[in-house]
Order: structure tokens, then C-alpha cells, then sequence
DNA sequence: CTTGACCTTGGACTTAACTCCAAGGTTTAC
DNA sequence: GTAAACCTTGGAGTTAAGTCCAAGGTCAAG
């Protein structure tokens, strides 16, 4: 039904990016008699969640863990592990983010010139208070 | 005060990396007579700040630009476009990790082995519903 | 039945961000 | 004073994540 280029048109990245991201295990395609790659509709969401996960440091290799479970060879107690792990490594990616905000906020609520402060001026602790 | 091997203890990056920060321009460094770099306490707090950027899918590059306004030759309007943008980009950001932990913590409910379901069994949409 | 827009593979190349190594200078401990 | 534990530089090597290219197969339109 889908073809590469229809998956990297509405998706927004590279036919070599999606045959790069099969490689890697983390996208699976049918194929025609023809050889050609054939997408299911639900691809495009599934690869928009690939590029989100990245856009928020995590390794492809820890996307393809959560999406497929190492390769669909882990157990039901393992993957609920590996799940529970990134749930709190998101929590704890979100207080990360929460506090790199504050610091961001308080920079530009001085407003002065970034480069000619003293050293330690990004100091959380510091500029939070 | 503050040797290179001292502040890599200290925040728990390699001495490699922080010679290869400052000659990215992350950081500076003083120089005692004989050659040695010489950094300021706060330069613990300014590693940490890096390295949680960079864990939220922030480049070196962007980093830099915000710690030392793109080589400290920006205007004041120029660093104060650039912390609105990162502040917006960082609210962004927060909103998708959100919602990357509603798809977690939805598959976590289903604890379902994961590599087992039909495409599109991750889509977000029917996912989260 | 050829032209153009697709698709295939394999492999080489690129960039960011390290990481390691070699050759050598300095400082501290015995 | 010499050995161990620091520091310096320059440059090579590594890994992840693409990106590009060449040689070629497929298919719809004219």
C-alpha cells in the first residue's frame, strides 16, 4: 500500500534514513514481489515517535529496546522492567527539563549579555535563587 | 585552584572531554605559568549544566551558543531572541516528553509482550485514548 | 519501447562527540 | 634524584546516525 516514498514524504525524513532505521531493527517493512517495501498506515506515527524519542536524547538503539522489546526476545517481567526503567528515567528527564527551564528563564529575565559575566553566572543553584 | 583532574573528578566527566569543550569554546580555562589549566568552582556546575542539556537532546553547538552567546559577539537583542527561542524550544520539548510518557506508561498498563503486536500498535493517538 | 519516476542493494563518506595514544614537561613523595 | 602521578600538545581512531553515490530493476505514460 505504502512505499518508501510515500513513508518519507509524510513522515519527514530520508528513504535512507527509514531503510537505515530498518537496519537497525527499529521498523519492520513487507515487501512486494517486486522487492519493493510495503508500510502499513500506522508507520508514519511510529516513526514520528522514532524522531521525538531522539529529540529528546535518547539513543536509537534505546528506542529500538522499547519498541520491539530487544529483538521480541525478552520476557513479559523483562519488558515490564524495561518499561518501568524509562518511565522514570522520563520523570527524571522532565525535572531535568523543568530546572534547565528555570535557569533559561532567569538568564533572560537579566537580560545581559551572556559571554562577559563571571565565571559560574549559570550556576543553577545561583541564578535560581 | 581547580586542576584539570580535579574538576573531571568533580563532575564526572573525562579530562579529554573537557579540553575537547573548551576547544569547542564551552568553557574557558586560566593557564598557571607552566601551561596548566586552572579553573573556578562554579566550572563544577557549569560541566553538570552541559551535560544535562546535551541528555535532553541539546547539541554542544546549541549549548554553546546559549552559554556564551555564539562566541560572546551577540547584541543584547541578539541573546535575548535566542533564550526566547530555547525557552520555547525547551516548553516544546517538555510537551512531547509528556507525551511520550503517556505511550510508556499506557504500554506499561497493557504489559504486553511488545514486539509482538500488530503495526501501529504504538501510535500515540490510539495509544493514549 | 523508451523516458522518467520510482524502487533495490552495497559501500563509501560525513559529522558530532568523544576516546586513546605518543612524546614530553612538572610536581610530589620517598 | 628518581619514580609516580600529574599536566601539556597533536593527531589518530571510534561510534552513532545518518547521507550520498553507483549500478541496476520496475512500472506508468506517451
Amino acid at each position: 500500500m505504502m512505499r518508501i516514498g510515500a513513508l518519507a514524504e509524510a513522515s519527514g525524513v530520508s528513504r535512507d534514513t527509514l531503510r537505515y532505521y530498518e537496519k537497525q531493527g527499529l521498523i519492520h517493512a513487507d515487501r512486494w514481489p517486486n522487492g519493493y517495501r510495503d508500510y502499513p498506515e500506522g508507520m508514519v506515527e511510529m516513526v514520528r515517535l522514532i524522531r521525538q524519542g531522539q529529540a529528546l536524547g535518547f539513543s536509537l538503539k534505546e528506542i529500538g529496546a522499547l519498541v520491539q522489546g530487544l529483538g521480541g526476545g525478552l520476557s513479559q517481567a523483562e519488558v515490564e522492567t524495561l518499561l518501568r526503567g524509562k518511565l522514570a528515567e522520563i520523570d527524571a528527564r522532565m525535572q531535568e527539563l523543568s530546572d534547565l527551564r528555570a535557569v533559561v528563564a532567569r538568564r533572560l529575565a537579566k537580560a545581559c549579555p551572556l559571554g562577559l559575566d563571571a565565571p559560574g553566572s549559570l550556576d543553577p543553584k545561583r541564578v535560581a535563587s
